[in-house]
DNA sequence: ATAACAATTGAACCGTGTTTCATTTCTTTG
DNA sequence: CAAAGAAATGAAACACGGTTCAATTGTTAT
């Protein structure tokens, strides 16, 4: 405290603010890429340091850990999924059609992204992101037991507990899927074999639901 | 080297093998233990010594590591497991009949078993005892394969693609079991709310395998 | 320019859980 | 009983990953 002329305190500014979102979102999006090709369990944080340009430590003043990077880089990726799938249920036509349309839609995405749909859905983590796991498939499971119960009401589908259906449904895609994403070359993208897969999964999956033939009303 | 005797070395007898055997048995038996009750994470190598009265360093005189020990662990528990759904699947009756009773078996025999179960259907571990938890699935989803093949054949089910359907069918029953398999008390055992559960989920995967009304013969 | 203070660095830390190994105990054989 | 060697012990070493923190660098305001 050499002399008293009072110097003003740093404030944080708008350009600094600016600068310190940048580089949460660059951890954020170097978290993304790392996941997407190695997976959960491949990717530590001194690796997210590394693709971001930043050092270890860094991290931690713009996270508090580890799982919750994870769990907000896994809700940015889940909402774009989410929001695609919810599109598809939006169209019109019958329960059957709509649901048919909802699953080629998270089956085809889901080949497409590969190993981030893996760590999304099936890759073992920890017990804290696990439950942050069954509520990124819970919306999945919402919107088609909406779908399913609006069907019922209308006659298109056999009576049904529609939420234990949603889950079987849920199950049926996933448990599909995870052979092909689990093999890093195990059905090209685009191929042939793709396209049996999804036209057999989606079969099932609007058998699963019970369409009824074609009773409009009772007799 | 005192005298010239030669002194015979020390073989391995009959008696001491079964000891061995035992000592074997019973580290597998105490880890299995504890993995029904704590599961896969919450159970140290340390843990499994202390249950079954050894030293921690003795684990690996029988085990090379503890992936291989968890492996026999996991496999001798699912044999059982398997021959249960395996004579399931050997009643007599139509393909639907015969793949209700299965899935009433697998799902009754999981909710009993609880942590045991979800430890080998879902719960998150290594990416080696990854690989094995998916060779866990698959007997079960062979021996439904095979019946849904019956069942097309005798003109039961509709035509459709008996791998990907017993692969939904699968992944139906773990997704709906998953939930209370993890909350400790999700449904109490031999509750009203089970047999509500095992219902629907009998019904849901009755209707993905596609039953046929009544065409016995070909019009 | 410089005080004040935030942001960044990265090597060290720590907890957890697996694996090792010098030592001890036990079993068999002459 | 003594020698030989296998089996068991358990404390210590090790590996791995997330997290911390003293020192440094960068930015703002006077």
């Amino acid at each position: 405290m050499k002399h008293g002329s009072i110097v003003m305190a740093y404030r944080r500014t708008p350009r600094m603010q600016q600068r310190i979102d940048a580089t949460r979102a660059q951890i954020a999006d170097a978290a993304r890429r790392l996941v997407a090709a190695a997976g959960y369990a491949g990717t530590g944080v001194p690796d997210i340091a590394r693709a971001a340009g930043i050092s270890t430590g860094s991290i931690y003043r713009h996270f508090p850990s580890k799982a919750v990077l994870f769990q907000e880089v896994f809700q940015k990726a889940s909402r774009h999924e989410i929001a695609a799938f919810a599109q598809a249920a939006q169209v019109p036509g019958t329960a059957p059609e709509r649901l048919a349309g909802m699953v080629e839609t998270f089956a085809r995405r889901a080949l497409q992204g590969r190993t981030l749909a893996r760590a999304l859905l099936v890759e073992p983590v920890g017990p804290e992101l696990d439950a942050d796991r069954r509520r990124f498939r819970a919306p999945y499971q919402a919107l088609i037991e909406e779908v399913l119960s609006e069907g019922i009401a209308a006659g298109e589908l056999v009576g049904q507990d529609p939420r234990i259906t949603s889950i079987c449904i849920v199950g049926a895609i996933v448990e599909t899927l995870l052979g092909p994403l689990s093999e890093p070359s195990g059905c090209e993208q685009g191929s042939e074999e793709e396209d049996a897969l999804v036209r057999a999964l989606v079969a099932a999956c609007v058998r699963t639901a019970g369409p009824l033939p074609l009773a409009p009303r009772s007799e």
